[in-house]
RNA sequence: GCCGCCUUAGCUCAGUCGGUAGAGCGUCUCACUCGUAAUGAGAAGGUCAUCGGUUCGAUUCCGAUAGGCGGCUCCA
C-alpha cells in the first residue's frame, strides 16, 4: 500500500495531507457532518470518490450551493423510485434540481391526483429511513442501453448525448434544459441505489454526484404536479411533472415555505384587490383589466412623469386608432407571422346583392397588436430629410394580443394593453449613439421608479436561415448593445439565437414576487420594416437612403409595470407613486376641522391627501391607513390643536409628535418631488 | 393551446354523504367622541359561475362553456 499526496482546500486555507492510496474522500472531511460532497480539481465528486495523487479537493456542505443541488438532486432520485414503486408503469423522463427544488418528469397512464403526491410523500419518507447508498457505475452505452431498455426517454437520453460529440451545442450540462444533468461531457454512469442488505432497490442513469445515502436528505415536500412537453417541445408528449423541495433542515424548509407565504401576500393580483387599484371582470374577458380610481391614479403618475422624460429626450407625441385594415398589417407582415396571436377580424360593409352574388366584398379590420406601422405611415407621410433624423415617435398605444389562454396571469400577461412604445428612425452612422443613449435613458427611468430587481438579456441571431438583414448592421448593433449593457454594470445574460428574426434585442427582465422573470424595458432593431413599408429619407448628398428603425417601449406596458412595481414595493408604494399619499386622522370628532384645514392646503399643492372623518375610531383609523400602506398619516387631537401642530406617523410604525403643521407638509412635499420611498 | 386543480355574500372561507345555505371582515343604521393596528348593537346582502343532463328533487352527481390557480409551450 502506497502513499499519495492530496491538498485540503478550505476558504483561506490549503492543507497538504498524506494519504494511503484508496483513501475515499469522504475520510478527508470526516469531522463535518454537514459535508455531503466534495470539489475534487473543480468538479462536483460523491464523498465515495477514490482520491488519486495531486488532487485538491474542498469541502461541499449541505447548504451550500452546490449542496442544495446534490440534495435536490438526490431527492429527486428518492421521489422517481417512490413513483415506479407505486407507479410500476412510470417512465422516467429527467429529473434535475432547480432554484429552491427539483422536479421529475413521468410518463405514466394517468395524470397525478394531489392524494398521489401524498402517497408518494409517503413513500419516499420511508425510502429515506431505509439509508438506501447511492453508488456510482460507469457504464459502456451500450450497457446503458441494455440496461435501461425499458426506459424509452433514457434511451433517447442516450442517443442524444452520443450526438453531442458531433455537435456540442446540442446539450451540454449547463444549458438549462436539465439534459446535462442526466448524461455528463465524459461517459455514462448509473447511480445504483443499495438497500443495507446489498440488494438494488432502484437505479438511474445519472450523472451525479448524491449523497451518501438516502439518510441523509433531512427535510422535504412535494409542492405540486403539471404537465410538461418532454424537451421543452409541443410537439413532444407531455409528461407529468411533479415539483419538490428539499432543505438541510425541518427549519430551512420552514423558512422556505414562510418566504413562499410571504411572496403570496405581495402577489399583485392580490394586492390589485386588497389596495382597490384594479381588476379582471368576468364580464369583460380574460386578460381585460379594468383600473379602479387608485390604480388609475397610480397609471397617471407614472404616464405623466413617462411623457416628461421624453419630452427631455426629444420624442414627438404621436397617435394612432385601435383598429385598421388588414392591408396595414399585411403589409407589416403581423398577419402573415403572428395572426394566430391577433383577435379576429371584423368584417364591415360587405354587402350580397339580391341574387346572392357577393354586391360588395366589405373590408377586415383588426385590433392591432402593434403600433408600429402606424409610425412607419406617420415616416412615411411625407418627404423625409436626414436633417429630421433621428425622428423618434412615442405613443402611449393600446394594442391587443389574443394570447393563449393558458398564458394570462394577472397584469403581467394580458390581451389588451398600453405600451410607453416608441419608434426611432436613423440612420446607420446614428445607430450607435443612439442606441447608447436609449440604453442609459431605460436604465435611469427605471431607477426613478426604484425598480433595482432585473437584469439584461442580450438576444442575439444565430446561425439559422430565419434572421433577415444586414449582417454588418447586425454585428454593430450587438456589439453595440453589448458594450452598453456591459457598461451599466448589470447582469447581461446572453440569449443567443432569441433574437427577432428582424432584428437583435436588448431586454430588461424584472422578477416578480416568487422569482417569476417578466420582459419590461426593450430595445429591438428592425431590419424589416422599413424594408416592407419602403421608408426613405433623403441624405446629404440627395441620394435616398433607408433609414434604420428601433423599436423600444420602457415600461414594456403599463399594466404589466404596475404589476412588477406593486410587487416590487408590497403594494407600499414610495409617496410620490402612492395612490393616497397621505391621511389625516382626528383624534375626536372636534379635531376634523383643524385638519380639514391642513388637507386643503395639501391639495392646494398637489397632494393625494384625505381626511378620515368616518364614524371610528382613531385606532381603527390608524389601522384601516395601515393597511392601504398609505405612506404619511397626519394625527391631531387636543394637543396638536393648541399647538398648531400634527402627530406625524409614517406607515412602519415610526412617528414624531409634536410636528408643525408647515414642517409636516414640507416633508411630504419633499418625499413626492425628491421620489424617495419612505 | 396542453395537463391537473378550482369557482358558495364585495373580500377571505365554512357547509350541504342530493331536500335551495353560514361565519369573519367589508357595507348600511344607531349609540359611543375615544391619543397611535380592529368600540358596541342592529340590519341589508347569495337563482351556491353559466347552460344542459340524471333525479320526485341538483348548490351538491355527470357533461359542456366561461373565468381563475399552478406548471408546460408561446410571448412580434
Amino acid at each position: 500500500m502506497s502513499e499519495i499526496r492530496v491538498t485540503v482546500v478550505s476558504p483561506g486555507k490549503r492543507a497538504e495531507q498524506t494519504v494511503t492510496t484508496g483513501t475515499k474522500t469522504w475520510e478527508l472531511f470526516r469531522d463535518d457532518p454537514d459535508v455531503i460532497a466534495a470539489r475534487v480539481g473543480g468538479e462536483l465528486r460523491d464523498l465515495s470518490y477514490e482520491l488519486v495523487a495531486g488532487d485538491e479537493a474542498s469541502a461541499v456542505p449541505i447548504a451550500s450551493e452546490d449542496g442544495h443541488a446534490i440534495l435536490r438532486h438526490s431527492t429527486a432520485h428518492v421521489m422517481a423510485q417512490a413513483v415506479q414503486e407505486l407507479y410500476p408503469e412510470a417512465k422516467l423522463g429527467i429529473g434535475p434540481p432547480i432554484t429552491d427544488g427539483f422536479y421529475y418528469d413521468f410518463d405514466v397512464p394517468q395524470p397525478f391526483k394531489p392524494d398521489d403526491l401524498v402517497a408518494i410523500e409517503t413513500r419516499m419518507r420511508k425510502i429515506v429511513k431505509e439509508g438506501q447508498r447511492f453508488v456510482r457505475r460507469a457504464v459502456s452505452d451500450a450497457d446503458a442501453r441494455a440496461e435501461l431498455a425499458a426506459e424509452p426517454y433514457k434511451l433517447e437520453l442516450i442517443g442524444l448525448k452520443g450526438s453531442d460529440a458531433n455537435n456540442p451545442g446540442a446539450s451540454s450540462p449547463d444549458d438549462g434544459d436539465g439534459i446535462g444533468v442526466e448524461v455528463g461531457a465524459g461517459g455514462l454512469t448509473i447511480y445504483d441505489n443499495v438497500r443495507r442488505d446489498g440488494s438494488l432497490a432502484w437505479k438511474d442513469l445519472c450523472r451525479g454526484p448524491h449523497l451518501p445515502t438516502t439518510k441523509r436528505i433531512p427535510a422535504f415536500k412535494l409542492m405540486r404536479s403539471a404537465a410538461a412537453y418532454w424537451r421543452g417541445d409541443e410537439k413532444n408528449p407531455q409528461l407529468q411533472r411533479i415539483y419538490g423541495t428539499a432543505w438541510e433542515s425541518k427549519e430551512a424548509l420552514d423558512a422556505y415555505l414562510e418566504r413562499l407565504e410571504e411572496a403570496a401576500r405581495r402577489d399583485h393580483r392580490r394586492l390589485g384587490t386588497d389596495l382597490d387599484l384594479f381588476s379582471f371582470p368576468d364580464e369583460i374577458g380574460s386578460g381585460l383589466a379594468i383600473f379602479h380610481p387608485k390604480g388609475g391614479v397610480l397609471r397617471k403618475v407614472m404616464e405623466d412623469y413617462s411623457r416628461q422624460r421624453h419630452v427631455e429626450a426629444g420624442y414627438q407625441f404621436v397617435n394612432s386608432p385601435h383598429i385598421s385594415k388588414a392591408e396595414l398589417f399585411e403589409t407589416s407582415g403581423h398577419l402573415q407571422w403572428f395572426a394566430d396571436s391577433m383577435y379576429p377580424p371584423m368584417h364591415v360593409d360587405a354587402e350580397l346583392a339580391d341574387d346572392g352574388s357577393v354586391g360588395k366584398p366589405g373590408q377586415d379590420y383588426y385590433l392591432k397588436p402593434m403600433n408600429c406601422p402606424f409610425h412607419c405611415l406617420i415616416f412615411r407621410s411625407r418627404g423625409r430629410s436626414y436633417r429630421e433624423l433621428p425622428l423618434r415617435l412615442f405613443e402611449f398605444g393600446g394594442v391587443y394580443r389574443y394570447e393563449k389562454s393558458g398564458t394570462i396571469h394577472g397584469l403581467t400577461r394580458v390581451r389588451g394593453m398600453t405600451q410607453d412604445d416608441a419608434h426611432i428612425y436613423c440612420t446607420r452612422d446614428q445607430l450607435h449613439d443612439e442606441l447608447t443613449s436609449l440604453l442609459t435613458f431605460v436604465l435611469a427611468l427605471l431607477e426613478d421608479y426604484g425598480l433595482d430587481d432585473f437584469f439584461l438579456e442580450l438576444s442575439t441571431r444565430d446561425d439559422s436561415e430565419k434572421f433577415i438583414g444586414p449582417h454588418d448592421i447586425w454585428e454593430m448593433a450587438t456589439q453595440t448593445l453589448d458594450q452598453v449593457a456591459k457598461a451599466s454594470g448589470l447582469e447581461l445574460v446572453p440569449d443567443p439565437g432569441g433574437a427577432a428574426f428582424y432584428g437583435p434585442k436588448i431586454s430588461v427582465q424584472a422578477r416578480d414576487a416568487i422569482g417569476r422573470t417578466w420582459q419590461i424595458s426593450t430595445i429591438q432593431l428592425d431590419f424589416n420594416e422599413p424594408e416592407r413599408f419602403e421608408l426613405e429619407y433623403t441624405a446629404a448628398d440627395g441620394s435616398r437612403a433607408r433609414p434604420v428603425m428601433i423599436h423600444r417601449a420602457l415600461f414594456g406596458s403599463i399594466e404589466r409595470f404596475v404589476g412588477v412595481l406593486t410587487e416590487h414595493y408590497a403594494g407600499a408604494f414610495p409617496p410620490w407613486l402612492a395612490p393616497v399619499q397621505a391621511v389625516a386622522i382626528p383624534i375626536a370628532e372636534r379635531h376634523e376641522d383643524y385638519l380639514r384645514n391642513v388637507t386643503v392646503d395639501l391639495k392646494k399643492r398637489g397632494i393625494r391627501v384625505e381626511l378620515d372623518a368616518s364614524d371610528e375610531r382613531m385606532q381603527k383609523k390608524i389601522r384601516n391607513a395601515q393597511l392601504q400602506k398609505v405612506p404619511f398619516m397626519l394625527i391631531a387631537g387636543d394637543r396638536d390643536v393648541e399647538e398648531g401642530a400634527v402627530s406625524f406617523r409614517y406607515r412602519d410604525g415610526r412617528q414624531d409628535n409634536g410636528v408643525p403643521v408647515a414642517e409636516a407638509v414640507s416633508r411630504i412635499l419633499d418625499a413626492v418631488e425628491q421620489r424617495v420611498q419612505v
